[in-house]
DNA sequence: TAAGATATGTTATATTATAACATTCTCAAA
DNA sequence: TTTGAGAATGTTATAATATAACATATCTTA
């Protein structure tokens, strides 16, 4: 496997990962998407992806929209919010509810339900797709009668790296 | 059991369930509570309670808000929000990320990781605490090394009754 | 190239939440 | 029974997040 992987899905990624791979993986995935689609990433919803994978930790909207800022004028709050539910009906990104707040997709393309560890230190999101969590819900609510739509499954604390830090 | 029982752990509230008897079971409970650990039940949070309890539904704060202003002069967010915020770190009620919205908790003074079934048809939020979807989720962080401090599991999707009337 | 659809620009405003400081209330010790 | 300290609430202002509505530009394809 790469030394310079990139995120690997359900687990943090590591310190020294190379992120500039990262995003260029990401972005290639979301182009081959759209591409599949016919759906058109242009470059204004290009360049939001971007930054939204700028790290592993989600990122708010209006963080977004201060870094869009900087390089296009007049970006303002639609500018962002229209990119960012472009990419989310497209799969590539997901918001964190816990957090308004973004964060690139590990698995787009992929039907899954969008679980996360997220570091209340560093900020990092782990998407994790674990079966058995995904198995547990849709049996409970089989059970019950409940028809899923939409899943949301956020679990906020530390990361490895993080509790060594404190410790 | 009770016809009238209140609502029933892990399950929706029968459609004729009395709700009545639902808040004065969660008041007393509250209270019980307060009283255990000396904390003050003042008559706004009680209020603020009790509409948080008007339903099954979960309500926004800015809906308590407009209610409150009914019945009180000069509230303000910080009113509702401060009371929240009581409730909440008692563990009386719980915030569902996904909505902005709060709603009642079902098993208050016990350790469980407020797990809901949200109808999005009906609004009716159903309290779950499911020990293997919990173990799950225990399983998953450990294998990863991660230390959970808060969980949100949010399932969205139909309850019976609105499945039901929809076909 | 012109028409329709799609995307973006632009202005305004809605919704949710908190900061900061003033006032009132409560409860226990003097 | 005061009184003083802490807790709770009142009050004003503002921050942070998100959407509405309409104008303009750009793409696509007939």
């Amino acid at each position: 496997m790469n030394k310079t992987m990139t995120a690997t899905k359900g687990a943090f990624p590591g310190v020294r990962h190379d992120h500039g791979d990262c995003v260029a993986g990401a972005l290639r995935a979301a182009e081959e998407l759209c591409a599949q689609r016919g759906a058109r990433l242009t470059k204004l919803r290009r360049r939001v992806f971007e930054l939204v994978w700028s790290s592993h930790a989600p990122v708010g909207a209006y963080d977004l929209l201060r870094r869009l800022a900087r390089e296009r004028d007049g970006a303002a709050p639609p500018t962002v919010y229209r990119a960012l539910d472009f990419l989310r009906g497209h799969g590539l990104i997901h918001r964190i509810e816990s957090l308004n707040a973004f964060v690139g997709c590990c698995a787009p393309g992929l039907a899954h339900a969008g679980q996360f560890l997220i570091c209340s230190a560093c900020g990092t999101a782990a998407e994790i797709d674990d079966p058995r969590l995904d198995a547990a819900i849709e049996k409970r609510a089989k059970a019950l009668g409940f028809a899923i739509q939409r899943k949301t499954i956020e679990v906020e604390g530390l990361c490895p790296p993080c509790q060594a830090r404190r410790s």
